[in-house]
DNA sequence: GTATATGCAAACAATTTGCACGCCT
DNA sequence: AGGCGTGCAAATTGTTTGCATATAC
């Protein structure tokens, strides 16, 4: 049987900008403003090239996709940490490890678990000091 | 302002089938599969309908809408728990409270937090009982 | 050389919305 | 009576895909 990962990729520019754009970003983009991004590079990439290469960034495990609503958000860290989601302004903040402590699941062992995804929502500092 | 919550909302036999149906559950299903159910009692009930009501309910704060990757699922369970989705039969399934022990946020007193939502993705007890 | 990747546009799937009518309150 | 809710169908939005050509290896 053929795995995704069995499959000989090319490492092509379009990928490699992609992947730059993320790393160098912390707002934890949609695929649109990624292909926007993107153009100032290589002005005619498409978009069914960035959700492609999204995926197999993302097979690779070299990107995380997030869950937002609609939409799909990307997030260059690939680091364990977590998210914050601000009702207010929508953004979606960084949770360092730290900022959840003592979290320990006790479910049955014969659950075996890939990763642990925390999402908190609520209002952030800044739109809680501009109120 | 008017806030959605302020909408003086009507109370319709539509609305209470599509809670009674979640509320009876625990599949976490999809509003299609919501929609299917409905059409048991509301034979001509329209998908619209079904969306609508969803909405209204999460507004209200009587179901939780679960992001699935490309489609929501709904959930009549709104007590603090958690969900763990099984990569190998997509099933989400129910983590209770105490499975997950320790849990304490350190966030800089500037963020007020809603809702801590945790998703753990593995393989479930079944799936890995037939491996 | 050959198979993977691309750009483009069309197709898809999930959800939302406009409208005329219906039915709670 | 008045306005929110409904059914229906069309529109919208985010994402995927088929195809001919380009490119990495």
């Amino acid at each position: 049987m053929l795995k995704s990962n069995d499959i000989k990729r090319r490492n092509t520019y379009q990928r490699k900008i992609i992947l730059d754009i993320l790393r160098d970003t912390d707002i934890h983009p949609t695929a649109d403003w990624i292909y926007e991004q993107a153009r100032k590079k290589i002005p005619n990439i498409s978009l069914g090239t960035v959700y492609r290469n999204l995926k197999i960034l993302k097979e690779n495990g070299q990107i995380i996709e997030i869950n937002d609503g609609k939409q799909s958000r990307f997030d260059g860290r690939i680091d364990e940490h977590y998210h914050f989601k601000c009702v207010s302004c929508d953004r979606i903040i960084d949770v360092e490890r730290d900022e959840v402590v003592g979290l320990k699941l006790k479910l049955d062992k014969s659950y075996s678990v890939d990763r642990v995804d925390i999402l908190i929502t609520g209002v952030c500092n800044i739109c809680n000091g501009e109120n």
